[in-house]
RNA sequence: GCGGGUGUGGCGGAAUUGGCAGACGCGCUAGCCUUAGGAGCUAGUGUCACCGAUGUGCAGGUUCAAGUCCUGUCACCCGCACCA
């Protein structure tokens, strides 16, 4: 039978479709599976071959389960606000909404030719009013609870976007999105309070299967470090904060620093004799971007105030005040205490500045190098810390400096709030209005969605503005609290708003009275399996963690944690190992791939193309090796014969394999499955035939990997029903071992014979059998035999001397 | 600098967690079949001075036995980066 892979893949997709084969059932009494993959952004290129590696994978674990019995809920969606599409459809004049439907198609169409068991039922978009709505609610629930503020800081902008960005999207001082320079810009932002749940996205982190690198990566974003803020008095009379997880080492403090932001400094202005190096220093510090001052990182700068010094809390000692821009003003207190002697950082600074460095721990050489180290040292020149560990001095000087009201314990993060404004037009509108009497006054739940107007016009505005500013009638509204004419918010919504909490609507997709019931979110929740790219950690996935712990928190969801388990697919590379891109000319185009080679083929490449987990190189050539893998499976069509049960000679094999399939699909080693299965097909195929009951257990077990083939072939064999809704092959642990097995004989570690012996022969019996093969006998003749192992079914070691 | 990870044939990658290194696939070689197709089939394929020795980045160590454990070291990738 010739494999005809396209007529046979367009027939099972109409017939998936047609009969709805792959919708979840809304019956909440069946056991649950909840697979999830990430919802691409329908871009104007169509999908990349990238994007299937993740959802085959999913896909894989999705028809096994339902194989095996499970409801099984496997949505697909499409996160469409964003810029590409805003700018395409500036450049080409065509509303953004229109540019979405069409790229929206082809997705649809690239991911429908896959034979993806997705849930088309449930599908949603972030930019359909009925599914914004929701994401608008949940930000009034966040202000609500004032974790949503508006706040005059400086943000960061990018150039080219015109836009302004979170934290999480600047990379190396450029854009994520498009590479262009970012710059620092005062602006007032709408911003989400993330901050308050620094602590719960770090204990939540306990409590999933998530992959260590993901935990990891997570834990040092949010950054918590456990310190002291100590108050520092000052010969002016005012008094400072810094904040400091050494506080052992205080009585080595020789001198302070405040960021150059300090607002101190103002006060000071009439006190400090150097002021104007001070506000040149200042000035100089503004104009350069964060980046630029962590990347100028080695050569430290400062200015000491005249006039004004620091003194020590512990021992009242004048100390000078520095202000230099390696303290930063977000982080801790925007001051710090420079032990130099246990700093590397305060070492290099006294060094520059010439100033003092006294040794308080016990253990290096602080006139060399710092000493860092907390774990061997003692406490010297500290008063009453003398002698004890750093440990025990950590736990002194807290206590003493808060019985004299001198400090207190902290725990400071890394994470800062989520800025939440985007100056564009292609966005959720933000549901706020101002006005002169009220202030900020958010919509009434019951006028939502507040939907985008139609316009013709969004380009960008050069002032910092958004599009929808200049839209007059959509900005003049009245306050929806005193009735007085006001305006709207005119900045839209991150793309990670709608991304935020998208899985809680494929539970309950077209729910009109909540973003989904609390039926279906007891029943579904929490997601059992969500795979998706690295790059999203910190921003997609911290994001929609801190939205569903704020749910719970107010009641919405029943589970704190939105994700029982996170895996990470790698990234496909181009053929020469570069990263894929159109202006590197590597792209593999998933559509070419489907014509030449067939979805199955293109499904089973990708499986077995290497470790999930690692970025791997697409080979054209290798692909090949799969499409011959599926040929051969084809034509076990033409050598079928009957018989209802495995024939013995290959039954343990086929066992095995059932089991290393079930085993490999549940930990993503899809690769080996396949491996597996190419070699219980080699060995069928020597058998020249193959009979029912051993062509139904394959073709089962390759189904998930290559589900248009192996239905059709289950149609050919005249099975009853469908492939898809058949039952899982079951192996028995009794039958996946060999009555027969051949171990290895080693003289002193050395192969030495290859012998053939029963499986369950005792240690006696094949150390006997080992030491009659001539080549073995020969090898220890005349020595003495120290030792003789014999490991079960796998070898024998005869140590002689 | 800190954190995470990876080093195995010409290539992608296996190795039941201390037990026959190189499964499976690509590529390559030879032969067959076809009167050139990038098709199929069969056999071979880590390296070498081809008996036998040797081999998992490098150097040591533990062990009857090390890709796997320990110590040191090198290289590469990813993330964070003056976080006090």
């Amino acid at each position: 039978m010739k494999y005809n892979y396209t007529d046979i893949e367009k027939k099972w997709q109409q017939i998936w479709d047609d009969n709805k084969t792959f919708a979840a059932k809304n019956d909440y009494t069946l056991p649950k599976f909840y697979g999830l993959v990430e919802f691409p952004y329908p871009s104007g290129q169509g999908l990349h071959v990238g994007h299937p590696r993740s959802y085959t994978a999913i896909d894989i674990v999705a028809r096994k389960k339902r194989l095996q019995g499970f409801n099984v809920l496997y949505p697909m969606g499409w996160d469409a606000f964003g810029l590409p599409t805003e700018n395409f459809a500036i450049k080409n004049h065509i509303h953004p909404a229109e540019v979405t439907k069409m790229n929206v198609a082809n997705f649809k169409r690239q991911l429908k030719s896959l034979g993806f068991s997705f849930d088309w039922d449930r599908e949603v978009n972030t930019t359909d009013p009925d599914y914004y709505k929701w994401t608008q609610w949940i930000f009034l629930q966040l202000y609500k609870k004032g974790l949503a503020y508006k706040s005059q800081m400086a943000v960061n902008w990018c150039t080219s976007c015109k836009c302004v960005l979170a934290n999480e999207e600047v990379v190396n001082g450029v854009c994520e999105r498009c590479g262009s320079e970012v710059v620092q810009k005062e602006k007032s932002q709408w911003m989400l309070k993330i901050t308050d749940y620094a602590e719960k996205l770090l204990d939540g982190l306990e409590d999933v299967d998530f992959i260590e690198r993901v935990k990891t990566q997570q834990r040092n974003w949010i950054g918590r470090s456990y310190g002291t803020l100590v108050d520092f008095g000052t010969t002016s009379g005012d008094k400072f904060q810094v904040f400091t997880t050494r506080a052992d080492t205080l009585f080595g403090a020789t001198y302070t620093v405040l960021s150059p932001e300090h607002p101190l400094l103002d006060k000071w202005a009439d006190e400090i004799e150097n002021y104007d190096e001070v506000l040149a220093y200042k000035q100089e510090a503004a104009k350069k971007s964060d980046f630029e001052r962590t990347e100028l990182a080695k050569d430290k700068t400062g200015v000491m105030l005249k006039g004004i010094k620091a003194v020590n809390p512990v021992n009242n000692t004048e100390i000078p005040i520095f202000i230099s821009d390696y303290v930063l003003i977000s982080y801790g207190t925007g001051a710090i205490m420079a032990v130099p002697a246990h700093d590397t950082r305060d070492w290099d600074f006294a060094k520059k500045f010439d100033l003092p460095i006294i040794e308080v721990v016990a253990g290096g050489n602080v006139h060399e190098e710092a000493f860092t180290d907390c774990n061997t040292g003692v406490m010297v020149n500290s008063d009453f810390l003398n002698g004890l560990s750093v440990e025990d001095a950590k736990v002194k000087i807290q206590e003493w400096l808060k019985e004299k009201c001198l400090g207190e314990r902290k725990t400071n993060y890394k994470l800062r709030d989520w800025v939440f404004s985007r100056q564009r037009y292609w966005g959720e509108p933000i549901p706020m209005v101002y006005c002169e009497k009220c202030g900020y006054v958010p919509l009434n739940e019951s006028d939502l969605p507040l939907t985008l107007p139609n316009v013709d016009s969004y380009e960008p505005t050069d002032n910092g503005e958004s599009p929808l500013a200049k839209i007059d009638e959509w900005v003049n509204t009245t306050c929806p609290c005193c009735g007085a004419p006001a305006k709207r918010e005119t900045d839209t919504m991150p793309q990670w708003a709608g991304s935020s909490w998208y899985f809680l609507r494929y539970c309950d997709p077209n729910n009109k009275d909540a973003l989904a019931s609390k039926e279906a979110l007891e029943y579904w929740g929490p997601v059992d399996w969500y795979n998706g790219g690295m790059e999203h950690t910190t921003l997609h996935l911290l994001y929609s963690r801190f939205w569903h712990l704020f749910l719970y928190d107010i009641g919405v969801v029943p589970n704190k944690e939105p994700y029982a388990k996170r895996t990470s697919h790698g990234m496909i590379l181009g053929e020469n190992g570069e990263k894929m891109s159109k202006s590197r000319g590597n792209v593999v185009n998933p559509d070419e791939i489907i014509r030449d080679y067939g979805a199955d083929t293109m499904r089973v490449y990708e499986m077995f193309i290497g470790d999930f987990e690692k970025a791997a190189p697409w080979s054209q050539s290798s692909i090949k090796g799969s499409k011959r893998f599926l040929d051969k499976v084809f034509s076990l069509a033409d050598i079928l014969v009957d018989g209802d049960s495995y024939r013995a000679e290959i039954e343990s094999e086929i066992h095995k394999t059932i089991k290393k399939v079930t085993d490999d699909i549940e930990t993503l080693k899809m690769n080996t499955a396949i491996a597996a299965l190419m070699s219980l097909l080699n060995t069928i195929s020597a058998t020249g035939s193959i009979n029912r009951a051993e062509f139904k257990t394959f073709i089962t077990l390759l189904n998930p990997f290559a589900p248009h083939m192996t239905e059709e072939l289950w149609e050919v064999a005249g099975f009853d029903g469908m492939l898809n809704a058949a039952e899982w092959p079951q192996y028995e642990e009794a039958k996946c071992v060999d009555a027969a097995v051949e171990i290895a004989v080693q003289v002193n570690g050395k192969i030495r014979a290859r012998i053939n012996v029963a499986a369950d022969i005792d240690a006696a019996g094949a150390i006997s059998l080992a030491k009659a093969d001539s080549a073995v006998a020969a090898e220890i003749e005349g020595k003495t035999v120290i030792k003789e192992l014999y490991v079960p079914k796998r070898l024998v070691n005869i140590v002689v001397k």
